[in-house]
DNA sequence: AAGTGGTCTAGACCACTTC
DNA sequence: AAGTGGTCTAGACCACTTG
């Protein structure tokens, strides 16, 4: 191997904390992550090898495989047998991640704003039903909502959640994401079900959403669930496609 | 715990083997998946404990965790802390994969058919030099393609390659998919990176696609990097709305 | 032959949830 | 107090790639 160049910025380490409540592989591989995103590690550089990690660091190599794991996941790095590990060229993008329109918006430095068009208890259709788990014609609350960024709205929410959601007000709905009042009752979405397409704007769909008759929506439909594993939200949208777009790393195995 | 019904399909595992190249944590996944997706684990399902399963299996905690977590990673288990691992409840969606339209088409029993419609060297413009990581005006290889399916036309490709697969033939293309192709030729691709979204119709799409002019397509952007992390393709494509759209499965971490 | 990541073991201690 | 998953260790052997 000698004379073959690896990176390894010893100084991100040097002061991991054993004591706290972050886990030892989390930090390594955050701090990685930024080294890579900032070029201090550059692109196509190669790592060195796990076993040198682990003992300059003073963690097992499980610690350090598990570290380096994460970035791969991400799409961050690439491992192969007998070659080593190296960064994935190319610009960093943002992962999609499970979150609400909401928070996307927010951590973009945007301001959200929602108007509830409609905010009522109906029956649970057939398709309905099925999703979240009840009984068709069983109570459902059925929210529809613009979500608006600086003024402009970016997209109508269509949301069918079990009735012990009922006492939701249409106040907390104006002023917070549906996710965050969930996670305020202890409800946490982990799991979340998604189809996207595209066709036409139907219905009243652009006049709310300010766009031509008829013109194109980007449409996603989901089903999300808590930690239980149970149906939380049902929910179709409608997205302004000049104003929004899904982002995807995919990592084959 | 006593009296909690914990499911365990112990028969399923009597044979597991130790000597071939199959991973005893993949053997253990597969089977638990199969499992659930069969229905001899129903939905919402307690597993026993990681350490009896291990018990059981003759196998050490850190294997059967590993076999738990994969079908955590695709969603169709939920594990917490202090209660146990469950199975998630809905029926069980194919997830997103990393493989091309084409394989797409031929999985779900569909004859997928191709016209090249162009196939040329071009010099790269800037925002095709920056996905491939080449210089601008350097050469790449241009091409443009309808898929079909059945006959009927399902999407426009639109792709370019690096100068090094220059030597690829259009006969080439109307046989097999592009990612075939390259796996024949010892590329193989790992990571994609896409960005999802939805316009209008432009120039011919609306009759390579037979739609209404100005109709709405779904469109989808993609750089994909091989197994050493190097960009091997920068796509752009549109597809028809009505006939393909994109599933997902989101785990939050 | 040497170096790499891939898998696996047999423990240990901790944090969280429930009773 | 008991039971669960979350993390971590210190090794071992193997398969694959390169020279």
């Amino acid at each position: 191997m000698a004379g073959e160049e690896t990176y390894w910025p010893d100084e991100l380490f040097a002061d991991l904390d054993r004591t706290g409540p972050v886990p030892l592989y989390f930090q390594v591989s955050t701090r990685l992550q930024s080294a890579i995103s900032s070029g201090a590690v550059p692109a196509g550089a190669r790592l060195e090898n796990e076993i040198a990690i682990a003992q300059r660091l003073g963690l097992s190599r499980p610690t350090v495989r598990r570290a380096i794991q994460e970035l791969v996941d991400k799409g961050l790095l690439v491992r192969r047998r007998g070659i080593g590990t190296q960064v994935v060229q190319g610009q960093v993008t943002r992962q999609v991640e499970l979150t609400s329109l909401y928070e996307d918006l927010k951590n973009s430095n945007h301001e959200p704003g929602t108007q509830v068009l409609a905010h009522e208890i109906v029956p649970a259709t057939e398709i309905v039903a099925e999703s979240l788990g009840v009984a068709p014609g069983d109570e459902v609350v059925y929210l529809r909502r613009r979500r608006s960024t600086d003024g402009v709205p970016v997209a109508v929410l269509e949301n069918y959640l079990p009735a012990e959601f009922a006492d939701i007000t249409t106040e907390q709905l104006e002023q917070r994401g549906l996710y965050q009042i969930l996670r305020a009752r202890g409800v946490t979405i982990r799991i979340a079900r998604q189809k996207i397409g595209a066709r036409r704007a139907q219905g009243d769909e652009s006049d709310v959403l300010d766009i031509d008759r008829g013109g194109p929506v980007l449409t996603m439909e989901r089903v999300a669930f808590d930690s239980s594993g149970r149906a939380i939200e049902y929910g179709h949208h409608c997205y302004r496609p000049d104003l929004y777009s899904f982002e995807t790393t995919l990592v084959a195995k």
